[in-house]
RNA sequence: UCCCGAAUAGCUCAGCUGGUUAGAGCAUCUGACUGUUAAUCAGAGGGUCGCUGGUUCAAGUCCAGCUUCGGGAGCCA
């Protein structure tokens, strides 16, 4: 019965009029007690289903509340009224599931978004993050499309991890000892975790991009899409506890390399989801320009959301070197007139306000910034060759985009044995727990390079979407796992 | 974690230098109307003013602490 069915999107767009369909889906206004706006998630538009005066009894009338859902068998029909070009005339409506209009926390108007995510499990219903969760998922679907079509290997790099090496931040653990204080200790009093599920301490991964390198040696090029977790007491509007992460890593591969990769792969999201997602960008954009009619000018972005996804498309991204940037900065007028908090001096790490500065001031476009000082990165980035004593850099790149601010982060990774135990002895990183990666080195080491893209970053600058908890489903934040 | 701000009806918000019965729009319910586009019109119901304590004859309003939320910063993707 079901499968006869025909999705809303499918019957907007080619549906043939005066042919009799099935249509399901929920309601989103019923007006007039006739007109029924039904959606069912194929696409951000309605189809208005029409109920003949006086052929649906009075009770069942009542039932077609916001919310309820619907199974309509019908005739496609050419639209009389305006604001819809075909429309189902209803023969037969049946209600699948009613939905208590007392109750149900979604109104046929406008809700705020910090509503909308106190009902995080409901608001998938709504027009806007309708089209937010449906280009989150083109744009999950564009990034393996992206690389298979280059011939990179997805490779799945675990959860679990025992490896607290990459330094990417705070780990959560992961245990199946007990909390009571009644875990298993070593003579000096601290937990012995020989006891434990693996026989080790053990956390959930910050980043897949060590073992990722260790594909990358086999197979050239592969790459990791999978979730992250950080417990870092991080209360942002760009910083989860558990997020997604893209993490290509390729062989035979340098700094400018994996620089074009990364450009090509961001402008592949936008344009495909420009493509495929020209409905829900629409709507996203009109929504975002209403926003920002609310701010005082000064604040107000100059392009609108479809019209800034166009530029970044059509524009080169700005490449810099670290300590051209510095230099900029430096020279600026905001930096003459006093206007930023920190300091800026070659050495530092760039603030916030720098890199914004330089993206949405000075450059006005997404900016590649590279070769930072090697003391601010970590420690497995390849070391330059031929720097001044004292200022030496490493092979990093960050790419920031307006309004976003770092949304890729990667470098050439340091490819030689001896700088490498160096570096790690350097950042006290335990050299012989960390052989299976040295092994990489030993073993018919290459140049080789990599980055990682947040998606959820990716996400937000698509759909304009400000805050990182609107652009996933069921957000994971300091004092906030619901749902 | 730090700085700033907010918390009043289901939602969005107003409530002045403290003053007697806390309002509006939308939503809901009842009725009317019927080619509507967040339908419209008339009426009704709906409140522990976030929590705890304090000041005062009197606190939604002032003060302190706490909680939650939002914005910014740091950490980063």
């Amino acid at each position: 019965m079901f499968n006869k069915r025909t999705k809303i999107k499918a019957l907007l767009s080619h549906g043939v009029v005066d042919q009799e369909v099935v249509v399901m889906g929920w309601v989103r206004t019923f007006r007039n007690n006739q007109f029924i706006a039904l959606n069912d998630g194929s696409t951000s538009q309605n189809i208005q289903v029409v109920v003949p005066l006086g052929s649906v009894d009075e009770a069942l009338l009542k039932r077609i509340t916001t919310g309820a859902s619907l199974r309509i068998e019908g005739k496609l029909v050419a639209s009389l009224g305006k604001g819809q070009s075909v429309e189902v005339l209803a023969n037969l409506i049946e209600i699948l599931g009613d939905s208590d209009a007392e109750k149900f926390p979604l109104q046929p108007k406008k809700h705020s978004l910090e509503f909308l995510r106190e009902i995080a499990h409901l608001r998938f219903r709504t027009q806007t993050f309708g089209a937010v969760f449906r280009i989150r998922h083109a744009l999950a679907f564009a990034v393996h499309q992206f690389f298979n079509e280059r011939g990179f290997v997805y490779l799945h790099t675990p959860i679990i991890t025992a490896s607290d090496a990459e330094g990417a931040g705070e780990m959560f653990r992961v245990t199946t000892l007990p909390m009571d204080g009644s875990a298993p200790r070593n003579e000096d009093g601290s937990i012995d975790y020989k006891e434990d599920f693996f026989g080790k301490s053990t956390n959930l991964t910050v980043s897949g991009q060590l073992e990722g390198e260790l594909g990358a040696m086999a197979f050239s090029e592969i790459y990791t899409f999978g979730p992250t977790f950080r417990a870092e007491n991080s209360n942002t509007t760009r910083h989860l506890a558990e997020f997604w992460m893209i993490e290509p890593e390729m062989a035979f591969c340098d700094l400018e390399d994996n620089m074009n990769l990364a450009e090509a792969f961001v402008k592949h999201l936008i344009g495909y989801a420009m493509e495929h997602c020209a409905d829900d960008l629409a709507w996203l954009d009109t929504r975002l320009a209403e926003e920002e009619k609310q701010k005082p000018q000064q604040e107000r972005q100059e392009m609108g959301l479809v019209e800034k996804l166009k530029f970044v498309l059509d524009n080169d991204f700005e490449r810099i070197t670290y300590t051209d940037a510095i230099n900029i900065l430096l020279q600026s007028p905001a930096y003459k007139k006093k206007k930023f908090q920190y300091e800026v001096a070659w050495g530092i790490d760039l603030q916030s306000e720098h890199e914004r500065y330089l993206v949405e001031k000075h450059f006005k476009k997404p900016v590649i910034v590279t070769n930072y000082p090697a003391k601010i990165k970590a420690f497995y980035m390849r070391m330059d060759d031929g720097c001044e004593p004292g200022k030496e850099t490493v092979a990093a790149m960050d790419i920031l985009a307006p309004g976003i601010g770092e949304i890729v982060g990667g470098s050439q990774r340091e490819e030689r044995l001896e700088r490498l135990e160096a570096r790690m002895e350097e950042f006290g990183i335990p050299v012989e727990e960390m052989s299976w990666y040295l092994d990489t080195r030993r073993f018919g080491t290459v140049p080789h390079a990599g980055f990682g893209l947040g998606f959820e970053r990716m996400v937000q600058f698509v759909t304009g979407m400000g805050n990182i908890r609107d652009v996933i489903p069921f957000a994971r934040t300091p004092k906030n796992c619901e749902f």
